[in-house]
RNA sequence: GUGCCUGUAGCUUAGCGGUUUAAAGCGUCGGUUUGUGGUACCGAAGAUCGAGGGUUCAAAUCCCUUUAGGCACCCCA
C-alpha cells in the first residue's frame, strides 16, 4: 500500500498556478478594503469550543465542526467562522479601541460537512466589519465596500444584484402585522428562507399549515402573499411600509441608489439565517441564470459583543467565501491569465554557469526576479520550460553574450528578441511589469 | 445523516449482451546531426482496469461489500 496523494476530503492543494489565482483575489480584496480605510487583523485557527456554544447551537457544534480535546482535556474547535473571534477581540479591548473600527481579515475556516459545489471543508473567507456605528451610514458603507469589491474585478452591475431586507421588519410583519406567536414566527421565517427551493403551491401549502384555523379565517396567507410578492417597498401594505424598520430599509436603499448602486433591491424573502442578525441583512446574487445563487452576504449584528459581558457595540459586516467568489469570476470570465511572478528565465548555452553567476546576481540586485534553468539541457527544452511556467522573458547567456556584455532577451509571447546590456534589461522588464 | 451518479495510463476518455498482447488523444521523456519555441515527423516510458470478495473454463465487462469523488437534500453559524 502506498500513500495517497489526494488531499484530505473537502480540502484543496494549491499548486503554484492555483495559489497565483488565490493571491490575485486576496490582493485585490485587500486593495479595496484598504482604500476604504479598513485594517487587517487575524486570530487563531483554534478557539475554545465555548466560543461557538455561546451562540447556543449545540447541534451545529456537534455535527458540523472539527471539535476535539487537546492534551490538557480542553475542548477546542477549528474556527468555523470569523465573527465570534472578531467579537472576542473587540470585546477584550472594548474600552480602549478607537471607534469606529474598520477591520478585515481573510481567514481559512473549517466545517465538517459533505462537500458539494461551492462548499468545501476548508475554505477561505474574507470578512469585513465596522464596529461602533449604530446608524445606517455604517450599513451603507459596508454594502458600498461589498459592491466595490465585486466591481474591482471588472464586474458590471448587471452581473449581480444586491438584495436587502431587514430582520426587524420581518419580526414586525410576523409578530405585529400577522400576530403570530414566537414558534410560528420561527417556523415561518425558516420556511421563507427555503422558499426559492420549492414550488409555489408546495410553499403556500406549508405556510397554511403553520396558521391556526382562526388565522386562516383571517386570511393571513393572502396578507403574507402580498408582502412576499412585493418587488419594491411601495408594494407593501401601508401599515407595514409605515413601520420604523421599513422606513429605515427604504432610506438605506435610497442612499445606495444615490451613490450609483442601482442593483440594490428590496427582497422580502431574504432571510439569511436567523441567528445573530438583528437588523439590516443583505446578500449579493449572481444574476447569471446558470449560477443563480448567493455569492455572499452580511448584515447588522448588534448583540454579539455584549455576550462577552461588556457593553454591546453596534456591528455591521459581511463575509464572502473564496470558492463561490471564484466561481462567479470564472463564470463571467473575469479571471485574467496570470503570468508567473518570475520575470526572467535564464537559459545557459554551453558550459558557462560559473561565469553567468555574476551578471545574474547583478540583475537580482537591481530587482529583477530571475530563475536559472540549471539543467544543461538543449536550448529548446529550456525555452519550453520557460513557456510552461508562464515566465514572460527568456534570457540567453552563452560565450558570445559574456564576451560582449550584451545578453539576448526574448519576450516569449511576442517571439521577439534583442541584445541588451544588463541595465537596459532591468528597465525593459520593469516596464513590462507595470503594464 | 439521506438519496442519485461515477471510479480504466499523469489528464480526458473508448472498451462494459464476458474469452487470449486493455485502445486512443493530450501530456511526459528522447530524437529529427548539436545557439532558439508552442506547429510537423519519428520513437519510448507509462494501467495488476479504485480496493476486497463472489459467479464462471474464462471478468475491466455480471453480482455483493468497501473506499474515494461528484451532485442534490439536510444544514449553511
Amino acid at each position: 500500500m502506498s500513500l495517497s496523494t489526494q488531499p484530505y476530503k473537502g480540502t484543496r492543494d494549491f499548486y503554484p498556478e492555483d495559489k497565483r489565482i488565490q493571491k490575485y483575489m486576496f490582493n485585490k480584496w485587500r486593495d479595496v478594503f484598504e482604500l476604504f480605510g479598513y485594517e487587517e487583523y487575524d486570530a487563531p485557527v483554534l478557539e475554545p469550543t465555548e466560543l461557538y456554544l455561546a451562540k447556543g447551537n449545540e447541534e451545529i457544534i456537534q455535527e458540523q465542526t472539527y471539535t476535539f480535546l487537546d492534551r490538557g482535556e480542553r475542548s477546542v474547535t477549528l474556527r468555523t467562522e470569523m465573527t465570534p473571534s472578531v467579537s472576542r477581540l473587540v470585546a477584550a479591548k472594548r474600552q480602549e479601541l478607537a471607534y469606529p473600527l474598520r477591520w478585515y481579515s481573510i481567514p481559512n475556516l473549517w466545517r465538517y460537512e459533505r462537500p458539494q459545489k461551492g462548499r468545501l471543508r476548508e475554505f477561505w473567507q474574507l470578512n469585513v466589519d465596522i464596529f461602533g456605528v449604530a446608524g445606517i451610514e455604517a450599513d451603507q458603507e459596508i454594502i458600498q465596500v461589498a459592491d466595490a469589491t465585486v466591481l474591482s474585478f471588472g464586474a458590471k452591475r448587471t452581473m449581480y444584484s444586491i438584495k436587502l431586507n431587514n430582520r426587524a421588519l420581518m419580526n414586525y410583519i410576523s409578530n405585529d402585522f400577522l400576530g403570530l406567536d414566537s414558534v410560528q414566527s420561527t417556523t415561518l421565517i425558516r420556511l421563507i428562507d427555503r422558499m426559492n427551493k420549492m414550488k409555489a403551491p408546495e410553499f403556500w401549502g406549508l405556510v397554511e399549515a403553520i396558521f391556526s384555523p382562526s388565522q386562516r379565517d383571517a386570511k393571513l396567507t393572502d396578507k403574507l402573499k402580498k408582502i412576499l410578492n412585493a418587488k419594491t417597498m411601495k408594494a407593501l401594505p401601508k401599515e407595514v411600509a409605515a413601520s420604523e424598520p421599513a422606513q429605515k430599509l427604504g432610506k438605506l436603499i435610497e442612499l445606495l441608489h444615490l451613490q450609483g448602486i442601482s442593483n440594490a433591491v428590496y427582497d422580502p424573502t431574504l432571510m439569511r439565517g436567523f441567528d445573530y442578525y438583528t437588523d439590516i441583512v443583505f446578500e449579493v446574487f449572481d444574476t447569471d441564470p446558470e449560477n443563480n445563487r448567493s455569492m455572499f452576504g452580511g448584515g447588522r449584528y448588534d448583540g454579539l459583543i455584549g455576550q462577552f459581558g461588556v457593553e454591546p457595540v453596534p456591528s455591521v459586516g459581511f463575509a464572502a467565501g473564496d470558492v463561490t467568489f471564484q466561481n462567479f469570476l470564472e463564470s463571467h470570465e473575469l479571471l485574467p491569465v496570470l503570468a508567473s511572478e518570475t520575470d526572467v528565465y535564464v537559459i545557459l548555452i554551453g558550459d558557462v554557469y560559473e561565469r553567468a553567476i555574476k551578471p545574474i546576481q547583478e540583475l537580482r540586485e537591481m530587482g529583477v526576479k530571475v530563475a536559472v534553468d540549471l539543467t544543461g539541457r538543449k536550448m529548446d527544452k529550456q525555452i519550453k520550460t520557460a513557456l510552461k511556467k508562464n515566465i514572460p522573458y527568456a534570457l540567453f547567456i552563452g560565450e558570445e553574450e559574456l564576451k560582449k556584455g550584451q545578453f539576448k532577451l526574448k519576450e516569449l509571447a511576442k517571439n521577439s528578441e534583442e541584445s541588451l546590456a544588463l541595465a537596459r534589461i532591468v528597465t525593459v522588464v520593469k516596464d513590462y511589469r507595470r503594464k
